[in-house]
DNA sequence: AAAATATTTGACCGTCTGGTAAAATGGACG
DNA sequence: CGTCCATTTTACCAGACGGTCAAATATTTT
């Protein structure tokens, strides 16, 4: 049935998606090899590419379905809801999503870091009309001064930029830490405390 | 003289590491290429691997001498200062490095976010007996009652998490951000109200 | 000027890599 | 069984890349 050998592409096009994650996010895109991802995948290079038109197809994909995942802890942000509480709320889903998710986090990073030639109309696009609409939820809660008054866009710059650290630089953390000390379980405590503070009127 | 070709020598290194840091930054060490980095240097590759035994070495040459700036503001941290105002203008240098260096910053970042397989060593050693050192002085300064209490460590990792993200997703920053706003101009505004905010006891 | 040394170049090599072509295999269905 | 289609494999190619080598060219030294 179509249905049936559908279901079979679709299984073997994640199996090449999840090897394409592994090695990506460790390798880059540029390197990264065909073969390698392949071999991950329990397949043949050109039993990939019968699935799959380039390398960069691979790669394309991983990072459109990506965003939306990444994006989804700012869309479960309540404007309605209580804003210290939602905001350490949505700090936590970050930190977490960093933490359950590493792979795709650097992922992510590698290619905003290279100036991201894949991602150019996404950012503009989607990311920034997500975070403008919350900007201006953000901007209401300081009018009414439920949260301390800064700007919207760098508060929420300074919320991705300590989530994404621990994941994105996770041997630095580690090795500065050094070995006994459990990262995430202290950056879950300390990064809350620290918005804590940013956020108190 | 020996002097003379000495000089000549150091130039024409010099020449490449910044065509390397230019070339790498952007690339990364997998995707640069000896041509490459060759080409922005003005010579040619086999004239090239006449200074450099191989491609590595660049890289390795670019990011050992690139740690030593890159800690230089912490180490300027003055332990008998006035606590609040040393943690600030770290932050400022700190800040100030990312924007004047976003090419070391890149560099470093990318390095890290693949493992740091070329700096094992410095970030478990010299990177971590520095911070170590630092960390005390915070300590102490919260123990006082000066600033407010965290954990120190993760209170630098807050520091570097921040004012590199808007060297490493300078791209990302922007086009959030939109055109006709100057997001270095406004990280140096923000950034200092964040941590005003942070460290207030 | 000639010898000695430092620097630069062009030609080349082995390997890796993304991708292709065609044959082979396997399964669904009459 | 045989036909048709999807899937997989083997063999291969063209280009890029890191690196080598020997010859050529500057430059310094005597």
């Amino acid at each position: 049935m179509t249905d049936d050998s559908t279901r079979i592409q679709k299984n073997r096009r994640a199996q090449i998606l999840e090897a394409g994650l592994e090695v990506f996010s460790v390798e880059g895109f540029r390197g990264a090899t065909l073969d390698g991802i392949a071999q991950d995948a329990g397949l043949s290079k050109p039993n990939l590419l019968y699935y799959f038109p380039s390398k960069e197809a691979v790669y394309v994909e991983l990072l459109a379905g990506l965003l939306d995942t990444w994006l989804d802890p700012l869309r479960a942000l309540d404007p309605s809801g209580d804003p210290l509480a939602e905001l350490l709320a949505y700090v936590r889903r970050k930190l977490h999503l960093a933490r359950d998710y590493p792979r795709e986090s650097r992922l992510f990073a590698g290619e905003i870091l290279r100036g991201a030639p894949h991602m150019e109309g996404h950012l503009s696009g989607d990311l920034r009309r997500l975070v403008d609409e919350h900007a201006v939820i953000l901007a209401d809660w300081m009018d009414a001064g439920h949260i301390a008054r800064a700007d919207p866009h760098h508060l929420i710059f300074s919320i991705w930029a300590l989530t994404q650290h621990y994941a994105d630089f996770d041997v630095q953390v580690r090795a500065v830490l050094g070995e006994g000390r459990d990262p995430w379980a202290e950056a879950e405590r300390e990064v809350e405390g620290h918005f804590r503070r940013v956020l108190r009127v």
